[in-house]
DNA sequence: TTTTTATATTCCATTTAGGAATATTAGAGA
DNA sequence: TCTCTAATATTCCTAAATGGAATATAAAAA
């Protein structure tokens, strides 16, 4: 049975904190070590593999081919020994605790009221929530960091379960002194002559927008900002010279408040589903059961 | 980032060892180190995740409730290291290699002649084979050590995917000099009187064996000898004093050549598939392709 | 170029690993 | 219950490794 050569994590963790940071030093802060120890552990990492495991590209560090094999596995193991340590903790301590990721703009809207209903009527189970990116969940979900999901999109990961939570739409919105604050509908082609502020590349809500977008021909607009939280963008809305699409869900109140207003697009409007997500070894835990149910409880309310 | 309290990869290779084979000492034997490492290792893992993890029941180390989930990281951990040496060394060889898992009787009676045609019709791509026991097929193929499996029972593994192969059946069979060498059938009630040499419990034809017996409400056979080979079971049966159930491929040779005889049992017959088996990530590989086209051949001649 | 920033080396104190010998413990058998 | 025995844990020691500080080297930026 193979004992000697067996690489060691925190060769891992090194390759992985290099990786994602993009430089050595970077790393050596983030685990609290020095740049020499980091380095050496890469050497040591890749003397074990054979195989040399990044090279620098522009300054920054990046993977080889072989590296990309590498990394995949320490993310992997990495992620399956932080979940591990938790579940330790958890049977230790007898709780029972629902590991919950959710994004960003759900995270700042919807789950405050649902966590409040659920510690009402649940005082015995707990939840640790956790706000985060959309391709960040499927590696919780997959690793087993997290039990339950509450996504904009649906995962594409093939050991990934959905279940529909709830319908949502992506609105035009301006604050109230915006020139089109009194404007009810505007044709498809104004589009282009506004000036947005929109969540970052990469986050749901922009994903979604920007498919809708190039279903409709329309390539680019002019973004003149880019935030990375809708209510940030909210914020940056109120003086009027900024328009932004967000998630029903996050501006309804606003809207009926007349903080926000809603500017309906002719023939335009961007659908969307929220989805419930979880791992199909994972679909018995008696803590995500329960909060699913007030889910649907509440949505009934509203 | 964690790094300092990571456990070491050794750890889980110790925990591992000592798990399955029952003992310390013999785990410090396989990984070829002294007893004393074996424990310490332990003790660093255990101190690692703050748990106990074995525990000495009768003798035997086995794992406690947090040390069966560390085991199974531990397990699947190695093993796709494992994995990712074999292709990071096909990766630097540019070569192609179909890593194949067979059952053991598929391995003694069908793939012999299976990798002789391959070879022939495809000098430039390699199969490693390796015969297994059907539980560790399904490890194999998850954790990617495997590309491709040909097995007698289909995987119970959601991950895995199988497509049929071949019909097959369990024959009685005996040798030329046992007293039912001359019966042609016999009934049912007959086979509780017959003194048997069987494969080992757990190995794929005897779990279908069990299955069918049970089935006609018989529990217990007489089982004189378990055996890990079928080719050894012929061995055994040529004296005469003993008969077997074995896979038709396995024996139809030597039926024909008067070397076994088959005694047909009245209204009793225990039929099986053959399967291909791969997982679900890995249904795009040429020379998996290229083997399963030879195997179909194959089939057509026989 | 020169400057600046990032990475690799060297050297050293400290820690850790594992072997040999030995103590301890847990079952088996009287 | 008390040996006896086999297995596991400890102790002690040497060899090896880790990571820090200082420094050399390499690669971008100016």
């Amino acid at each position: 049975m193979e004992y000697k050569n067996l690489p060691d994590i925190r060769g891992w963790a090194a390759l992985r904190a290099v990786i994602e940071r993009g430089s050595v030093s970077d790393a050596a802060h983030v685990l609290n070590i020095g740049q020499p120890a980091v380095t050496k552990r890469l050497r040591a990492l890749e003397e074990s593999y054979g195989e040399s495991l990044t090279e620098r590209v522009g300054g920054r560090m990046q993977l080889t081919k072989a590296g990309e094999k590498v990394y995949l596995l320490a993310v992997q193991t990495l992620d399956k020994q932080l979940a591990l340590r938790r579940e330790l903790l958890d049977l230790a301590k007898g709780r029972t605790t629902l590991h919950l990721d959710v994004t960003i703009a759900i995270g700042e809207h919807l789950l405050p009221h649902l966590l409040l209903s659920f510690s009402e009527s649940h005082p015995d189970f707990r939840i640790d929530s956790r706000l985060v990116y959309g391709r960040q969940i499927q590696n919780d979900l997959a690793s087993g960091l997290a039990d339950l999901a509450l996504m904009e999109r649906p995962p594409d990961h093939p050991d990934l379960m959905v279940q529909k939570w709830m319908d949502d739409e992506l609105l035009l919105v301006c604050g109230p002194r915006h020139p089109l604050a009194n404007e009810d509908m505007i044709p498809i082609a104004m589009l282009p002559d506004l000036s947005y502020v929109l969540r970052e590349r990469g986050s749901s809500p922009r994903v979604d927008l920007d498919e809708a977008l190039t279903r409709i021909g329309l390539s680019e607009l002019d973004v003149a900002l880019e935030v990375g939280s809708t209510d940030t963008i909210i914020e940056v809305l109120m003086p009027g010279s900024h328009v932004s699409f967000l998630p029903r869900f996050a501006v309804i109140d606003d809207i009926k408040r007349d903080r926000l207003h809603h500017i309906k697009v002719d023939a335009f409007r961007i659908m969307r589903t929220l989805w419930i997500a979880r791992h199909r070894d994972n679909i018995a835990h008696p803590v995500a059961d329960a909060f699913i149910d007030i889910m649907r409880k509440d949505n009934q309310i509203d």
